[in-house]
DNA sequence: TTCATTTCTTGCCCTAGGTCAAGTATTTCA
DNA sequence: TGAAATACTTGACCTAGGGCAAGAAATGAA
């Protein structure tokens, strides 16, 4: 129990939020296990809770109008494991996501989460940063497919997640970066 | 004033959200205009407000590694102007945000809309929805990037904007839609 | 273990879109 | 209203990365 107030409180880091919010935090998330190849989520479904990732690689995908696999994203440890506009807009999701390894999380309930969110002040104000630092994170993203190359694309992937290098399928990390498998496996080849 | 609680309404609609909520909201409204060329924002300042743009159209731009100038979005009637990460997490931006017509739009103070925020439950559930929405579509975008052609990006721009496709120079549709200018003129010409 | 499936590599050829540079057309503002 | 600046077009050529298909390697299920 103590173990789990102090992870949690690496994740749940604000000014605005004290131990005692940590604690009633912790109180409603539970750890759960994953076997590869579990889906948290799959299209048309409406997310309920989300995860806070301890251990292990889940990645999240569509299927384009030609029916392509295509990876939107690859959480790893300490990843926050959610669709936002799912759970937050109570709509069906048009993503999966998929365990790529065993792997250990903490879950949230939606209605958990929605009491404390209210309550809490420091930790409406935590979501609202967090929701802007992954705003940020994906209007980046696009703004680095417009202009940086295949392979500079390939090296920032293995630097800022150097598990999915090492763990995830090479078709996965390809459509995540919007190549081919030949290619990647040519960028891989030379260096 | 009857004229900007029946503006703001249209734009901060949710179900928590009621009648006497928004003239609260009304209330720290101030309508603003600009000039074509004016700035609202520039690279290295903290962004202490955002708008409600009623008439005009607007662009977010930064320059990449190599100083070329790089849309990164398009504003136009009735969007919400704002450089999220900037307002939110207090941070200098890496944005510059500019008028590209003359321009009319209703602005309200960051310490405003923080009070708010923690005030009207309805007020906070409105701005995480509409936070998980940008996300999404953002997210979306990057997804567009990677699965559609240059032609086929261009049109859903055209269909989803189009008075950007009317008013934007050229050059800043290409570098928004990730090609280059000769490119987008080639693809305009055939019809 | 072995057979089947999935993952990865590689060769050959092709194409969407880039680069560069020289126009032409349109704005802007003195 | 006219000169300078900006916006757009077009041609000639080039290249990053795609498509396809065959094979090698690894994984996995029985």
């Amino acid at each position: 129990m103590e173990e789990k107030v102090r992870y949690l409180s690496r994740i749940y880091q604000h000014p605005d939020l004290g131990i005692e919010d940590i604690q009633k935090l912790a109180a409603v998330h539970e750890k759960v296990s994953f076997k590869k190849g579990d889906f948290i989520l799959q299209k048309g479904e409406i997310l309920n809770e989300y995860y806070i990732l301890e251990k292990g690689l889940f990645r999240s995908f569509v299927h384009d109008y030609q029916g392509n696999d295509i990876t939107i994203d690859f959480f790893s440890e300490n990843d926050i494991l959610i669709e936002v506009s799912s759970l937050f807009q109570r709509i069906p999701t048009q993503e999966n996501i998929e365990a790529l390894t065993d792997s250990v999380a903490y879950k949230i309930d939606f209605t958990d989460f929605q009491e404390l969110f209210h309550k809490l002040g420091g930790f409406s104000e935590w979501g609202r940063s967090w929701m802007s630092s992954s705003l940020f994170s994906f209007k980046n993203r696009s703004t680095l497919m417009r202009v940086e190359s295949a392979r500079e694309r390939y090296e920032r992937l293995l630097k800022e997640k150097p598990t999915v290098g090492k763990m995830a399928p090479l078709k996965h990390i390809a459509s995540y970066l919007g190549i081919t498998d030949s290619t990647l496996s040519r960028i891989r080849k030379v260096r």
